[in-house]
DNA sequence: AATCCTGGAGTTTTT
DNA sequence: CTCCAGGATT
């Protein structure tokens, strides 16, 4: 507890009702989450079982779990929770599924599994365009983001372009459902919807989590804040810990109002403010608090440190967007060169990954070596989604989603004229594909041929199913993997040889990893059906360790950097349309882009460089820019300009900075 | 199944 | 301009 600082220690020992902790940016909050558990099991007597901390990604998740059982002694931190939200929200679905109508080995459908089932269902209507796929996608989320059920959406569509939107969202329930299928949004949704239909399980939850402690809670959606407050029930034992000016997720749901309607659904809630910044130096926080204020806040907080007054923010205006990405290479070269600084204390962060091309292009023509975060996940590559499939279906026979992908990888002659009567003996019968396959009934509609490669196909699975019952599954699947001999497919499909060791490096990695999770066997009856839904959840690309080890010059976007921190940091395209993004300026949005600027410029410890280019080369032409006003929102004293037709000094920016203001008030007078 | 052609879009991203 | 998806072509 001598460790931390007077607000710190006292957002630990608050525990007597619910409390907000504004976190200000490196202000060390995770610190403060992690004490507060120690403390609650230590100190206070909580069972550790008895406590769940939420976060938003497995990352974070992680990192806390771990830093938690270093403070707890022994095996008293057994049982606690560190989860994120969705993987709460499973645990949840998979003590109660039954009274969710789910049946066991129920699928999770990632987004790309969704829009596949979604697409299906345009064309079938046909009477979507399906470039609206995206914004259909959206939509539902949006909807389940705010517990709308497809029913009350159709109630409340205002327009026959919304009811059409109401109407998908509708057949995709209701597809879901007969896939014995959820996607992401359900993991949350579907909780909240049994909580509040069924008192006493959710009585049964509250008695579970005696202490709920939210990360980053201003990135929480409606429905996840609902199960927030759920969990709570009247107990009030609650920390949530967020930053209103680090809230750059509302594009995709996230309701940073939460946080003000904490005070009003928590009238006793005690607020905390930890403003002391352990990471960057005074100038920056003076310049990250001066462009903040530009944003209402219903909280103010303004951010110090004690880590020395440091250089000044360099303002770099370049002639063209090349120039910008080899000025940015030089300028690393230089740095490294003159200071001595390493390549993994260099983050070069932008706005849209599009920027990241001209800038890797010309690290390589400098063989700078560089990390780029932000790449396809594990479970977007081909192999993965293949491999998982299988599983999916060995476990959940109703996934058709599952089936479809799989039934001919690799290839075993079965076409779309078979799927298709297939298909439709199916919904005729109101059966999975799957169950079809079996039936005699579909004999008489399909050739002997076809009948015998579909039987082929489900016998293979069913008896990976049966055996899965009594020997080791993983023994098991590595076997399945054999006998569709998926090497094979992958090699004769690659590029090259080598491509496909790696895919099947990735799959003997995703079996090694199932098997990890049935021999850990921690909190609850692991099973396989268990194992795979978690695992969607979770993204195994421990690339990490290979970073960390490497010394490379990072690059990523503004969104990917929150959380992160770096000795020097370069933030491009600091313009008008860019940073502020021209859509958010056209939706009125320029709050959240302010913010992002504001992420970028905490992420720094020790200096940081912001640039932009006079002319950029866009959609094949080229335009002339603006610089970003928020260039105009820092305080000029703070920075060094180049490029700016005259050269210019701090001294020199306080006159241009006094002269503006005395022609303002020549204006007004 | 592989390849070529065409059209359209062109922010941010986790689970 | 550049990338992708989807369709048509071979």
């Amino acid at each position: 507890m001598n460790q931390l600082n007077a607000p710190q220690a006292r957002a630990v020992r608050f525990v007597d009702g619910p409390c907000l902790v504004l976190a200000g940016a490196g202000s060390g909050k995770t610190s403060v989450i992690t004490r507060k558990i120690a403390y609650l099991i230590e100190d206070c007597g909580i069972p550790a079982r008895n406590i769940a901390a939420v976060t938003f990604t497995n990352k974070a998740a992680r990192e806390m779990k771990e830093r938690a059982s270093k403070l707890v002694k022994g095996k008293a931190s057994r049982g606690l929770i560190v989860s994120t939200f969705h993987n709460l929200g499973l645990r949840i679905i998979r003590a109660e599924y039954k009274k969710l109508g789910l049946k066991a080995g129920f699928s999770i459908f990632d987004s790309e599994d969704a829009r596949a089932v979604l697409k299906e269902i345009m064309l079938r209507n046909n009477d979507l365009d399906t470039d609206l796929l995206d914004r259909v996608q959206n939509q539902i989320s949006t909807w389940k983001n705010d517990l709308v059920t497809p029913e009350q959406a159709l109630q409340m569509v205002q327009s026959p372009g919304e009811e059409a939107f109401a109407r998908i969202y509708l057949g995709y329930d209701q597809a879901l459902n007969a896939y014995n299928a959820l996607d992401f949004d359900d993991l949350i949704g579907r909780p909240v919807q049994l909580f509040s239909d069924q008192p006493d399980v959710m009585a049964r939850w509250q008695q579970r989590v005696r202490y709920l402690l939210v990360d980053e809670y201003q990135d929480t959606n409606n429905s996840q804040y609902r199960l927030v407050k759920q969990l709570v029930g009247d107990r009030h034992s609650l920390t949530v810990v967020g930053d209103d000016d680090q809230s750059i997720y509302a594009w995709r749901g996230a309701n940073p109002e939460n946080l003000n309607q904490l005070q009003q659904d928590f009238p006793t809630l005690t607020v905390i403010k930890l403003e002391q910044n352990y990471r960057s130096t005074s100038r920056l926080l003076r310049a990250a608090n001066h462009l903040i204020q530009f944003n209402p806040h219903v909280f103010d907080k303004t951010l110090w440190s004690d880590l020395g007054l440091g250089e000044p923010i360099r303002v770099l205006r370049c002639a063209n967007d090349e120039v910008e990405a080899e000025r940015v290479a030089t300028e690393i070269l230089h740095q490294r060169l003159g200071r001595g600084i390493k390549f993994r204390d260099f983050a070069v962060l932008y706005r849209g990954n599009h920027q990241s091309k001209l800038l890797e292009l010309k690290l390589q023509q400098h063989q700078i070596p560089y990390n780029i975060s932000g790449g396809t996940s594990f479970f977007a590559r081909s192999e993965i989604k293949d491999i998982m499939a299988y599983l999916r279906l060995v476990v959940n026979p109703d996934d058709d989603n599952a089936f479809l992908r799989i039934v001919n990888t690799p290839r075993r002659q079965i076409g779309t004229s078979t799927l298709q009567t297939l298909g439709q003996y199916a919904s005729q019968r109101e059966i999975s594909l799957y169950a079809a396959a079996h039936e005699f009934g579909l004999q008489q509609q399909l050739p002997a041929q076809a009948m015998q490669r579909l039987q082929k196909f489900v016998d293979t699975l069913e008896n990976t199913r049966r055996a899965c019952e009594e020997h080791d599954p993983v023994r098991i699947l590595r076997e399945l993997v054999d006998e569709i001999d998926y090497e094979g497919w992958l090699h004769q499909n690659a590029s090259s040889g080598k491509v496909a060791e790696r895919r099947m490096e990735n799959v003997h990695f995703l079996l090694g990893s199932i098997q990890k999770m049935l021999d850990k066997d921690e909190d609850d009856s692991m099973d396989l059906q268990a194992a795979i839904s978690k695992l969607i959840l979770q993204d195994l690309l421990d690339r990490q360790e290979e970073e960390d080890l490497s010394d490379r010059v990072q690059l990523m976007t503004l969104h990917a950097a929150k959380g992160l921190e770096f000795p020097h940091v370069f933030v491009l395209g600091l313009e008008e349309n860019i940073l502020p993004h021209a859509n958010a300026v056209a939706e009125g949005n320029v709050e959240e882009e302010r913010r992002l600027a504001y992420v970028g410029i905490t992420r720094a410890q020790k200096t940081l460089t912001l640039t932009l280019a006079a002319k950029r080369k866009q959609f094949g032409e080229v335009l002339e820019t603006t610089p970003s006003r928020f260039l105009d929102e820092l305080p000029q004293e703070d920075l060094i300009r180049e490029g700016f037709g005259e050269e210019s000094s701090p001294e020199r920016n306080k006159d241009r900075a006094s002269a503006t203001l005395a022609n303002l008030r020549d204006l007004l007078a």
